[in-house]
DNA sequence: GGGGTCGATGCAATCCTTTGCAGGAGTTGT
DNA sequence: ACAACTCCTGCAAAGGATTGCATCGACCCC
């Protein structure tokens, strides 16, 4: 039904080759053979097989993306981005998305592996182990999590928790709480790390809530514990955790932002949309995605290039009407 | 690198053939041998290797999806339910999302349907003529559209309507706005069509307020006019719309649900954190994945088996705190 | 004018798997 | 004991594109 290269070859008078040649490599064959060639090719609506290419080059054209859960919003972001980016170098995108399950992760990443040339791993959550044993048969960029020198791509956690300490410490605030996400999740270790090093450059008190699932629920959870722990304030590990406490901080009968102020992280459209309005540390999510895609593209090309290249992205406050003045009490 | 077929044959002291079989057609060949066979892949970790299967057998193993905007949290359900079906089936998913825009929509099924088995089209906005031709070299599954007699799921948003209306008349309202998503959107139009059955069979009045874009600013560009309507309640296309109207509304400093009650469609998790909480329709959303990948298994299996099969899935109305009995002025 | 160079093109092998066909071994029936 | 089967396995072709190597013509320079 579709059109082969033997066939454009006939139609153009000429050998499969040139007809490969001048599409792939077009300044290896003659103007004139190559304008008749498109020409050919335009008419019979040619197409390289992708799987015929493939078998021979080894290389198949594909991206893999695997995400912990596509249902907090922070990820179809980033997703977009990656999208966006790998369609531009026509390379089409593998999805998955394990369900926040390290084990899961691994089992996608062995499977997808074979059907594409790399992968981008997006706030892994499996043990460096795993990790560490994947990356000698497959090509890996992780978005939020550092890894050896494996390419990554973060955002500037520290200036963004550094950024929401000075708001609340101009705000009056002295003890702030810091509800984490999951345990094995490198975005949470590197925030809290954050929190304890501006809270204490600040000298503010710092209460650690814990680690908490990076739900709704999981912000839910945490407000009673925030709530008795005596803080005016909080930072959540992300935004959809911040409207969890939001919820039930309301639901307490604790007004936010006067007796206690919320901070997020991500900035996700919902945020924007609470009431009060989440103040948060803006992500460029979309970016993150483009750039993970551009440093895969690299590596792909030349292995050397790109080892161990670690594209930091900005972390911006953006203050709504969750935080206020410190209550003095 | 990774083994090839020979090598298990050669290790198995068979012929490539045999190998084949034995993974792929176990019934034709000996137990003994398979065995052998079956060991020495697993030893030598072997899987066929995808591009050379495709290339005799024509097909992908892949499946495609479109969905027109990832950012809306209905999709990323969907997306999930896709996702485990099928991997279920050893397929693997190239994701698309077309930014809301038909033209891109057509463009991307072009150039995926190169690459896949089939393809599902989740809430997709292009004119049925491109629609038809596209049936012709493509093997299609819609969610949320229905279109001839191609396979597709659908949500029974009549059922979901009737009962959101019952619901409403119940709490004595007698005039209902509905804010209508994209014109170009079936699921508008056939909602739009269940609300103007369900009003006129409830003897409720029913002011349009017209097409808006499905998202939080579209509820919020609409909330206005909703307002000066003088109606008492607002079903709106889907959810994130109807939290834009709650978010305008208060802005406006009209109560939900007293001054105005409010009903969305789809059940996203936000619509359960807004305050007040968001009264919809609930829509199964990842058993609409789950389904449309079944449909498509099945096309692919027996091209007429399903063809002309419609899966409509059910819509539940869910109280929350948005709704309440009409004000008496 | 002949040897050398260069640019453009074709030939043929190759990637790995699947599958139609044929053949060999063993079994059954007569 | 032979024909007719059955069951299992191997051979070889096929699928479509890429690419190293060879070829061929043209052109240049001495």
């Amino acid at each position: 039904m579709r059109a082969t290269i033997r066939e454009v070859a006939r139609e153009a008078g000429v050998s499969a080759s040139t007809v490969s040649r001048a599409l792939s490599t077009p300044e290896m064959v003659n103007d004139a053979t190559r304008e008749r060639v498109l020409r050919a090719a335009d008419r019979l609506g040619y197409a390289p097989n992708r799987a015929a290419r493939g078998l021979i080059t080894g290389r198949t054209g594909n991206l893999g993306l695997i995400v912990p859960d596509l249902t907090n919003p922070f990820f179809p972001s980033v997703v977009k981005g990656v999208q966006a980016k790998a369609r531009e170098a026509d390379y089409a995108v593998f999805l998955a998305d394990t369900d926040e399950d390290p084990a899961a992760e691994i089992g996608l990443v062995r499977v997808l592996a074979k059907q594409v040339d790399g992968l981008i791993l997006c706030s892994p959550r499996a043990p460096e182990e795993e990790i560490r044993e994947l990356t000698e048969h497959t090509t890996l960029v992780m978005v939020n999590r550092r890894f050896g020198n494996l390419p990554s791509v973060v955002f500037d956690n520290a200036e963004g928790v550094r950024q929401a300490i000075a708001h609340l410490q101009a705000l009056g605030h002295q003890r702030v709480a810091w509800v984490g996400g999951p345990r094995t999740s490198w975005s949470t270790r590197d925030r809290m790390r954050a929190m304890r090093a501006a809270t204490s450059a600040a000298g503010m008190d710092l209460y650690v809530a814990g680690h908490f699932p990076p739900y709704f629920e999981g912000g839910v959870a945490a407000a009673d514990l925030v709530i008795a722990s005596g803080v005016t304030s909080v930072i959540a590990y992300n935004d959809v955790m911040a409207l969890g406490l939001l919820s039930r901080l309301r639901d307490r009968g604790v007004d936010v932002p006067h007796d206690i102020s919320v901070i997020g992280i991500d900035n996700i459209q919902m945020s924007a949309m609470s009431s009060p309005a989440l103040t948060t540390v803006s992500l460029v999510k979309e970016q993150a995605g483009r750039a993970a895609v551009d440093l895969l593209l690299a590596l792909l090309l030349q292995p050397d290039s790109v080892r161990n290249t670690r594209r930091e992205l900005p972390a911006q406050l953006l203050v709504r009407g969750s935080t206020g003045v410190a209550r003095t009490t």
